[in-house]
DNA sequence: CGCGTCCGGATCATACATTGTTTGACGAAA
DNA sequence: TTTCGTCAAACAATGTATGATCCGGACGCG
């Protein structure tokens, strides 16, 4: 984990990474490439055809595709092959409903665990993002994360923090494709600061709720957004 | 579906399957051994052994593994290979508690769309459940799966369904070892009955919060088992 | 204790066998 | 002539076999 100071997202400890030893994995060329629109919806994934494009072998790609199985971003049916799942606003809504399950309950035991460095550390990457204030949406996409994993890394149920990890990823890579709307951004900049404040007030119940409506418009926000291209792109 | 009359527990609709045709993939051995204790906490799984044990080659093994990697069953290391996550009692807490967060929601809405059928069916099952009364465990375990599963087969959080029906597997799973506590039995035919009360009366949040309970309790019943468990054999 | 060597095994490439699915041609029946 | 069932060939999924390469840990030496 090394420097708390750093403000690279990252999984919140011992978390998979992919198998492979490359800097880009089969598994991540291919989830990229599904999550990015790059491979449209129900698109047959042929092993042999993406372990040329790739410029591997059929092995790694076999593997790949089970793994992708394991995370929903691929239908396999026995004897039939893979196909890539749609990451449509279904997918998304699914995905961000069940962080508004589960994040309050590990935001809640946050409240209760916090340190004063915690908070210091939560106030610290607070104000990076605002005077980033979503000039660079990238280094925004990794503090914000930063700022969630600052509460989560220690939960006890490593499951849950898991679960968090891979929705967070998978809305991260589909919300890279939009803008934050000006409405948007004062939300998340005030939900933080009074996030803060209720951690600091150690008010569970309120923190907790808080974090729901900000994860739900966070969710929201992304599902719009994807709505409206997709009416764009209709018209 | 076919025929809503068969009481057998299967999964909430189109999901997963494995990938192999025959009837007992490589993937269901392996994972069922880890479930089971046969391969202990953090052993390591070599592919050519695995291979060999169960008369196959290292490829559908090292696929399986993937899979079992993407559930949480088994910890993979690039260029380490892989070991066996202990099934141990803070792996059944994490995965109950999601339970408790994610079921009453699921709960919730099925109470919103719940037919005359649905309900009718619900009694019937726990008809059978009565009947039976823990006489044939097994059955009872297909028996309480089906009795959920009805209520949660149509949610449209298909995640979310799938999510319940992965972490049911592995409980029902692990707490086959065991049997149940007299207060337990009274506790789930008591619980059975009032949720269907609370269905009919179309008390959402009712329900919601008495499936809470009702996961929690069955939770710690898995837990106090393993912990009395551990402890005659420790002692 | 630090360092180099060696070995097990992971990872990947390749080739091939087997089996299930799809598709379209062919022919019989309406 | 049209419709429908049958069947074979193409295609690809799945599994097997084998070898190359590379990484990490263990062992032994200085």
């Amino acid at each position: 984990m090394g420097e708390p100071t750093d403000f690279k997202a990252a999984p919140p400890t011992g978390i998979d990474a992919g198998a492979s030893s490359e800097g880009a994995s089969v598994y991540e060329l291919i989830r990229d490439d599904i999550i990015a629109g790059r491979l449209k919806a129900n698109e047959r994934l042929i092993a042999a055809d993406l372990a040329q494009r790739h410029g591997t072998s059929t092995n790694p790609v076999r593997e790949a595709l089970q793994l992708l199985r394991g995370e929903g971003f691929v239908v396999i049916t026995p004897n039939r092959g893979a196909r890539v799942r749609p990451i449509d606003q279904d997918f998304v809504r699914d995905i961000y409903e069940i962080g508004v399950l589960i994040e309050p309950a590990l935001t809640r035991w946050f409240v209760g665990m916090a340190t004063l460095e915690d908070i210091a550390e939560l106030e610290r990457i607070q104000i990076l993002i605002e005077e980033n204030d979503f000039a660079d949406p990238l280094r925004h996409s990794e503090l914000d994360t930063t700022f969630h994993t600052i509460m989560y890394q220690r939960h006890y149920n490593r499951h849950a923090a898991e679960l968090w990890w891979k929705h967070r990823e998978v809305l991260r890579a589909v919300g890279r494709r939009f803008n934050f709307t000006l409405a948007r951004r004062a939300a998340i900049l005030r939900e933080h600061r009074e996030l803060i404040d209720l951690v600091k007030a150690g008010n569970a119940d309120g923190a907790a709720a808080l974090i729901g409506l900000h994860v739900e418009g966070s969710g929201r926000h992304i599902l719009e957004q994807m709505r409206a291209f997709n009416a764009a792109r209709a018209g």
